[in-house]
DNA sequence: GCATGATACGGACTGTTAGTCCGCTTGGCA
DNA sequence: TGCCAAGCGGACTAACAGTCCGTATCATGC
């Protein structure tokens, strides 16, 4: 029976200013790839080995600032209330989702960026447990619609058109508002799930 | 009037070892991203300066290496019969389109892995030319059945679901055959120009 | 053929990065 | 207060993209 350790309060203490000082960095830089461990590192007032001691590698520090992020929506969607919350019908849990997705990306767009580019070649968007988790949940709803036979299909397809990339693409360089986008993907959700 | 200079034999001879080094190693290499410029100059025969002279940075040697795999494919399109040339009626037309990148990406999964990873952060999938000439291809024959009023946001979403790294996804991580994707695909885009 | 200048070559070099290592420090417990 | 596991930091390594410049090669005029 191993004795679990607490953390060291210094341990605890740097992990949560590194977490705050990537978040911000990535928020505030334009391109999420050029901000480096060491930029990281030096913002939080630690030590580079401090860093890499606490989160491994540079996707697995992404992942949990995106985590820290991520933690009430997807908290809403296992046990909200609707229309995130597993009350809700179907097919308007699927178009809350999406939009609760693309509302998060919209207002990170940096750091999602840079969990989606940077996450690493290791894994990529596909890899990731939040990925796997969130098109599990999507594809039974789908499913519930339409059948299993390409739920799982419609499941993924729903996913990509919110990747941060494209976001940002239509929100920088083609100057769509968020409402328009917004309003895009709701009528894309709906008349996909009809049939 | 400048006379343009023709390219010296030596040069292009070793443009062309260039090109096929690089285009052998994404291909056979698991992740691209590994490939370095060193590893293509020592297989191409030619010092780094050289590769530099002629390519400028890695994200261009990337491009005019895919640009070679879809010079077909583009010819098809601009002016070749139907179902892919000018002549097919734009419902048929943008189904053809799809399933032809889809065919294309599947069977130069690595290399076209290498482009969207690596085409650099500076400019990504949505930067470069041929997403924004195919992309506005697309918006157009899409506005057609649909109008004009999301036709660009429709365009987006068939692109997306044909992005590289999805459908190494859904072949390698899902198990989905060639056929089963183009399958879906193809529901998926009928349906989505059904209104 | 051969001289000559533009063109191209190659690999040593630079700057920057992710990630490692290890001697020193500190927090927590008896 | 003394002990030591846990934690710290920054010098270090390895690998990479991209630059530079002395040397070699090609094409052209004679």
């Amino acid at each position: 029976m191993a004795v679990v350790r607490e953390e060291r309060a210094d341990a605890a203490r740097n992990r949560k200013a590194i977490l705050e000082a990537a978040d911000d960095l990535f928020a505030t830089s334009d391109s999420p790839g050029e901000v480096s461990m060491d930029d990281i590192a030096r913002a939080a007032g630690v030590g580079k080995g401090t860093l890499f001691r606490r989160f491994g590698d540079r996707g697995n520090l992404i992942r949990q600032v995106y985590a820290v992020r991520l933690a009430p929506l997807r908290e809403q969607i296992e046990s909200g209330p609707p229309p995130l919350g597993p009350d809700t019908p179907p097919r308007e849990r699927v178009a809350a989702i999406i939009d609760a997705i693309a509302v998060v990306k919209l207002d990170n767009a940096h750091l999602m960026l840079a969990l989606e580019e940077g996450g690493g070649p290791t894994s990529g968007v596909y890899g990731s447990a939040d990925y796997v988790g969130v098109h599990g949940l999507l594809r039974d709803l789908v499913a519930t619609e339409l059948g299993v036979g390409r739920a799982g299909w419609i499941a993924h397809v729903l996913l990509a058109t919110v990747r941060a990339d494209l976001l940002r693409h239509v929100t920088e360089g083609e100057g769509m508002s968020h409402s328009a986008i917004r309003s895009c993907l709701r009528d894309f959700v709906d008349h996909t799930l009809d049939h």
